[in-house]
DNA sequence: AGATATCTGTACTCAACGGTAAGTAACCCT
DNA sequence: AGGGTTACTTACCGTTGAGTACAGATATCT
């Protein structure tokens, strides 16, 4: 895999931190969506002309694909955390109101990228919807999974549907992004987590 | 308000019918979203040239603007009906429904135009994510109300909250939508539904 | 110091974008 | 039948889209 950090030895050294470009990079397509961003829109963020940003980081495509390994990779990411947890109920827990104070964070772009990145999209970007759209069901399986484990370990009944258990949650969630470009509060997005973790078996 | 199916008695009669040529332009819409959507996307899907897109309905913001209103007021939208059953409960009940069976409906596009048409965009599509937004909003409210409604009419608890339980519903629905374009079936989002309601006090 | 390798800025490509001018075709009214 | 009015078709406008060629700048390696 193509590091995006390698810094050659030789030659003119890169005049920009790449890890920062591709957080400026994130945002703007955070906030405008895969096909609502402009390369202009792109190098006027992130401080930079054209020719480095493909020599950077490829193309438009892949500069999105890159932005978006980094946003789930980030330390304030809430996912993968909110997965060990104890118990069931307790990652539910974790995940809902960790979602609602990050997707509602006025100091970024409200809601997800993931969401809202290419939800609606050209053929153009029909690669990027792809991606998300596996990201976000790759992300209901793992909730699946971790519930499957939780009704071996005993603290989720065993006639639970984990399954949908996962999708009722990553409905929440993936609502709670839409919630945020309403411009929900991270405080109205914690009574809606509350609300679903009623149905949630404890 | 300048009506769309005027039909003047004087001058060449147009060669297309505007409501089934809206009908096209929603479908390109919701399927591509605002900024994905391009006017040769539109003119080869409503078999119109585009001097004549442009003298029936504007311009491309005002066309999308126009074919939402289609789509709010059409006979298969769930919204509107639903707010009208007898107790709250029911309302829930059939807007859920009503939802997983609109949006996964696979002779359409999936998910909901309103939720997908706009989300993230660019500042040219700024005029519409906000009507889009208010849509949403007003949809909420208009459940908060019909939740208060209930409050009054003793088949909702005295110390429920009104607006929680409507942004709770609202932010489902608009996940649900997310659910459909990841591919889940009316099926799927119907178990979802039945999950929602058990937080939905009876 | 000189060769080599990489990055940067300017200036460009060409296609697609939203939108329109102008001439022709088709209808109603008298 | 002819005038008035409206719509359709073709061809175009200027702008912006993504992506690149090229020359100058700045580093390491020998």
């Amino acid at each position: 895999m193509p590091e995006v950090n390698c810094t050659p030895h030789v030659g003119r050294p890169r005049a920009f931190d790449t890890n920062t470009a591709l957080e400026k990079a994130l945002e703007v397509f955070w906030r405008k969506g895969y096909d609502g961003t402009s390369l202009t829109d792109l190098t006027d963020a992130m401080g930079i002309n054209k020719p480095s940003l493909y020599a950077a980081f490829g193309n438009k495509e892949q500069l999105f694909l890159k932005a978006i390994e980094l946003y789930e990779s980030r330390p304030c990411s809430f996912f993968l955390p909110a997965l060990e947890k104890t118990t069931a109920y307790e990652v539910a827990e974790h995940m809902l109101f960790g979602a609602a104070m990050n997707m509602a964070d006025t100091g970024k772009p409200q809601g997800c990228v993931v969401v809202q990145g290419a939800l609606s999209c050209s053929e153009a970007a029909a690669t990027v919807k792809e991606a998300l759209m596996n990201r976000r069901v790759e992300g209901e399986q793992k909730m699946r999974e971790r519930f499957e484990r939780a009704k071996q370990e005993g603290d989720l009944p065993a006639n639970a549907d984990a399954e949908t258990l996962a999708r009722y949650l990553g409905t929440v969630l993936q609502g709670m992004a839409v919630q945020a470009n309403n411009g929900a509060s991270a405080e109205q997005l914690r009574e809606v987590a509350k609300l679903t973790l009623m149905a949630f078996p404890r």
